[in-house]
DNA sequence: TGATTTTGTGTACGACGTAAGCTTACAACG
DNA sequence: CGTTGTAAGCTTACGTCGTACACAAAATCA
């Protein structure tokens, strides 16, 4: 319905779009960091002049922000009906969790930029269904997603945050699993608080 | 035992201390916002050249870091003897957030630069005291305070990253009012939930 | 072909962090 | 009371950043 292709009529066509810039970007942070993720550096990866990509988006922050959306689409799963909602809430977690760890200098800016609270509702769209169908109202529902999804950013701050070996004698590995162990306790904590809880409104 | 006082012996007087730039950054931060923490701007407010600052901190991250230190220490609060570690994790929670609503420019801040992890023992140790009453093994008890931290840190992001009346027709004082109580109910969630687990590990 | 429209480019400006070397203001010593 | 040593603060300068603004290029439409 829209442009998906570059190709709009009139004008000079377009080399760049939002999506090449995103991905581009993506690209960039992943391999040399939220500092190296500069105007020029993304222009010179896309073959381009710093200031072409002003045509697409209007400031650097605006990327920052496209980033953190497309990269938050990516933590989305899919629910079959069935499933209880303390665990679709807890595959959530792990699947939001997985993506921040696969993507560790973006972690402080899903840290600092909102989702786009329309994108992120209807991403949210199947998590919500598994509450809807406990008849859970939606308010409770949405408290719940936000809180887990609220302490899985922050212990993912805390693990990126701590260059690796910071208390010393620690592989990288009995680190990893460290945090996978706190993570999982205090994930299984939250579910079970709110289980608890959900359970007694009734 | 230190040196307390800015004098030291031989050499100019310091006009400058430690302390006294970490005051102004903080001020400067919560008047006008992390970008306006220059190191000129700080300087400027310190009655002194940029350059200056430079004797008694290797970097702006330096500055930063210490903020962080500093702000954290502000949230620590005195537990006497008999509180019982639910509650006392709970009114570290609330210290905590108070703190980070007090500064909000400095949330993000608090969220990329890591506490410095002895300095944050020590502050807690009255916390993790009311554990050891309770005969938790540290490791759990640790696990279970870091937990809420991270809510909490998680939380207070989420609340201050987004600019008051973003779904509109909210006053400052209903959203508020909201972060308030969804705050609440996910603490309560997590604490019930660690209680429960605690306990049938008995 | 020429007008129109959209996209990309070149240049330039002000602000930032900070490296290097210099000046200033003390205490200690003779 | 000079002289000297030393720590603190200052001046200047460099490279890099985001981005404003005016212009060039490349397509469609009449």
């Amino acid at each position: 319905m829209n442009q998906s292709a570059p190709r709009r009529g009139r004008g000079r066509p377009a080399v760049l779009t939002r999506e090449r810039i995103v991905a581009a970007a993506i690209e960039i942070l992943d391999a040399e960091g939220l500092d190296a993720l500069t105007m020029r550096r993304l222009g010179t990866q896309l073959g381009v002049a710093a200031m072409s990509l002003y045509r697409h988006l209007p400031n650097r922050d605006a990327v920052l922000a496209a980033v953190v959306d497309h990269l938050f689409a990516e933590a989305v799963i899919d629910l079959d009906a069935g499933t209880p909602w303390p665990e679709a809430l807890a595959r959530f977690a792990d699947s939001y969790r997985r993506m921040l760890l696969g993507h560790p200098p973006a972690v402080p800016l899903l840290a600092t930029h909102p989702v786009d609270i329309d994108l992120g509702l209807e991403l949210l769209a199947g998590l919500l269904d598994r509450f809807e169908a406990a008849a859970i109202p939606r308010q409770a529902a949405l408290t719940a997603i936000q809180s887990v999804a609220v302490y899985v950013l922050g212990h993912a701050l805390a693990q990126v945050g701590t260059p690796p070996g910071t208390t010393a004698a620690e592989s990288d590995v009995t680190a990893a699993a460290f945090y996978d162990e706190w993570f999982k306790t205090g994930l299984r904590a939250m579910v079970s608080g709110f289980e608890r809880q959900l359970d007694q409104e009734r």
